[in-house]
DNA sequence: GAGCTTTCACCTGA
DNA sequence: CTCAGGTGAAAGCT
């Protein structure tokens, strides 16, 4: 370890990454007193750069009574104010001043007001965990922002709406700036909007390209970058996943007529002011979403530092300046990852160590494929392959649901919808096919409905659509993983295998492994869908006591598909979800797995076994087994 | 200079 | 293609 810079205070903890203020109480998690990263400053050179901004406390901002503070008690009456702010750049032709009617902040009023934020992870100081939770939060709201808007055909945007609840309700993390790594967010972590980016405190402007900070070198100030999204809006070649060429900001306007020379102010001052101070750099990458052909994938890269700059002349015909980056070795892949399973995914014979090209033989639409990069193991122990579900016993209720009259597809809003009904009057999947929230059952659209197969509402009927692999983990046998990223609430698949009779239960169980069943999850999984409580309406959160398992039971040992290979996990990227479609034994639906937060690539997929013995009594004789996930909270056994 | 308001720029996103 | 956005920095005022 570096010695101490004389100008780095490491036990400044005067911004905790998650303050949540509640009308009552000031809950605030600290973490392990460590405000400024030591990342940047340990190994190399002379930056010893202590944040002075980060130090600046936020004032909170949410209200919850009408009066919104404007009790200055100086107005002065009838004289005409006189405009104070910065004055605007291009005067207007007419002699109206061109004041615009002042932006209303919005005041989100009577949500959370007096409860406990039943969300928030209970006793947590993790990092890690503070983001997740924080990062899963603007998820759920959003996605149920979005599910409401698509109702009212409103306005849309729902990202900015749950950006900013989460921002005025002080529901954030790493709420301070600071150069270098940002605790608990992980290179590779991927994000869909710059929101996320916002709330976790990884790159703050919602808009901007560049951050940047006034920060301490000795006895100096100086302002520098500190975070940079790369996103493809100028002209970057990045084949190198380690070299970045990144343009400055300005100038690039869309109006032709306004595109302008790039000055050194703002943020292109900051990052010549890197360049000389050496300070590092995160950098994000944005990419194209393969899901989704508007949308974009942004992935952490990890610290880069500046190297050079020098101005250039775009196509356009503007000065632009150029600064190029080198990534800081010594850290794991992120984008090269991303680079790699793009790869594959456009040709998989490029993927190397692979034992077989699919292991579904044609079952699956897209092929599963079989590797194995860490010993000689020739693959898993021999079964069939299937994606069906199979009965053995009768089910209580071959009738169909009742089915939709909708042509063409159901839409949300539709009250004459059987199917919106049947799911508590809204889709449960968006536009995309996401999931909005963990419902007991789902029920999607079956063969009685009108609408076409391409319903939204028929998400996880159609079978497997992204690009697996069973891999051989180092120490719990065989895993799963997947190729593509995998958005918060994105199908992944069924577990497929033989419906257990019931009454044959318990002869053999201990010699499967391969056994699925309703066993209550740990609060993770539970606490996935708590959106609604933040805007006002009631809860959908299932506590453990409150939670009732299922009398299915699947097992795959014989025959299965992708998802008998999913390890168990306490602290899970995946999760269970009962769908109905093709009968009425509610008792007895498909099990479906869901994305619980968004999934880097090659991030093995896990989900909660359930909690072994204790409390829920339907555990009951299922044999525990000892933990491997290895995640902070492990809870020893499943 | 701190504290407030206003305006603007910004590699958004539908 | 257009257009409504949220945020923080900068600028001006008290």
């Amino acid at each position: 370890m570096f010695p101490a810079p004389m100008g780095v205070n490491v036990n400044q903890s005067s911004t905790p990454p998650l303050v949540c203020v509640t009308p009552g109480s000031i809950n605030t998690f600290s973490t392990t007193a460590n405000g400024v990263s030591s990342a940047g400053t340990s190994a190399n050179g002379p930056i010893d750069a202590t944040p002075i901004s980060a130090y600046k406390t936020r004032s909170n901002i949410i209200s919850f009574d009408g009066d919104d503070g404007s009790h200055s008690g100086n107005h002065t009456l009838g004289a005409e104010r006189k405009r104070r702010g910065r004055p605007p750049k291009a005067l207007s032709a007419d002699g109206s001043n061109g004041v615009k009617s002042k932006r209303p902040k919005p005041i989100y009023k009577n949500f959370v007001a007096g409860k406990e934020l039943a969300f928030l992870p209970s006793s947590s100081t993790d990092p890690r965990e503070i983001v997740e939770t924080v990062h899963m939060t603007f998820e759920a709201l959003r996605r149920r922002h979005l599910q409401l808007d698509e109702t009212q055909e409103a306005s849309r945007r729902a990202d900015l709406k749950a950006g900013a609840i989460m921002m005025s309700s002080n529901i954030r993390a790493n709420s301070g700036k600071r150069i270098g790594t940002v605790p608990g967010v992980e290179i590779g972590d991927i994000f869909y909007f710059r929101m996320e980016l916002c709330i976790i405190g990884l790159h703050a402007p919602s808009m901007g390209g560049i951050d940047y900070m006034t920060a301490k070198f000795g006895n100096d100030e100086d302002s520098v970058a500190i975070c940079i999204v790369s996103a493809g809006g100028y002209e970057n070649e990045d084949d190198d996943t380690d070299v970045l060429v990144y343009s400055g900001q300005g100038g690039n306007s869309r109006n032709t007529e306004e595109r302008h020379d790039q000055k050194l102010e703002r943020g292109n001052l900051a990052l010549e002011r890197s360049l000389h101070r050496k300070n590092v750099i995160r950098v994000i990458r944005g990419f194209k979403d393969p899901a989704c052909a508007t949308g974009k994938v942004y992935v952490y890269d990890g610290l880069y530092k500046i190297h050079e700059s020098w101005k250039e002349r775009t196509k356009s015909g503007i000065n632009c300046f150029k600064y190029k980056l080198l990534r800081e070795p010594g850290q794991r892949d992120g984008a090269a990852v991303w680079k790699l399973t793009q790869g594959w995914i456009a040709n998989p014979a490029t993927r190397g160590r692979v034992i077989l090209a699919d292991m579904s033989s044609g079952v699956e639409m897209v092929p599963v494929c079989l590797v194995n990069e860490v010993d000689h193991e020739k693959g898993p122990g021999s079964f069939t392959y299937t994606n069906q579900i199979k009965h053995i016993r009768p089910l209580s209720s071959m009738k169909p649901l009742q089915g939709c009259g909708c042509q063409s597809v159901c839409l949300p809003g539709d009250a004459s919808c059987a199917c919106g009904q049947n799911n508590g009057g809204d889709l449960p999947y968006s536009s995309l096919g996401l999931l909005a929230c963990r419902k007991p059952i789902v029920y999607e659209c079956s063969d009685s409905c009108h609408c076409s197969t391409n319903c939204r509402n028929r998400m996880s009927q159609k079978g497997v659509r992204l690009h697996f692999e069973v891999f051989k983990t180092t120490n719990r046998g065989w895993g799963l993983r997947c190729w593509d990223p995998i958005r918060a609430g994105a199908f992944i698949c069924e577990y497929a295998g033989e419906v257990i009779d019931e009454l044959r239960v318990n002869l053999d169980d201990s010699e499967d492994d391969y056994i699925f069943q309703t066993v209550c999850p740990g609060e993770k999984t539970l606490k996935w869908n708590f959106g609604p409580e933040l805007i006002g309406e009631d809860s959908t959160y299932v506590t453990a006591d409150e939670f009732e398992p299922l009398p299915i039971k699947i097992s795959a040992e014989k025959m299965g598909n992708i998802s008998r290979f999913m390890n168990h996990s306490c602290s899970p990227n995946v999760f269970w979800q009962p769908v109905q479609y093709d009968h009425g034994d509610d008792k007895h639906p498909h099990i479906m797995f869901f994305a619980l937060k968004h999934i880097p690539p090659m991030t093995e997929l896990t989900y909660d076994y359930g909690v072994a013995g204790a409390e829920s009594s339907n555990a009951g004789n299922r044999r525990t087994k000892n933990c491997m996930c290895g995640s902070r909270n492990c809870r020893g056994l499943f």
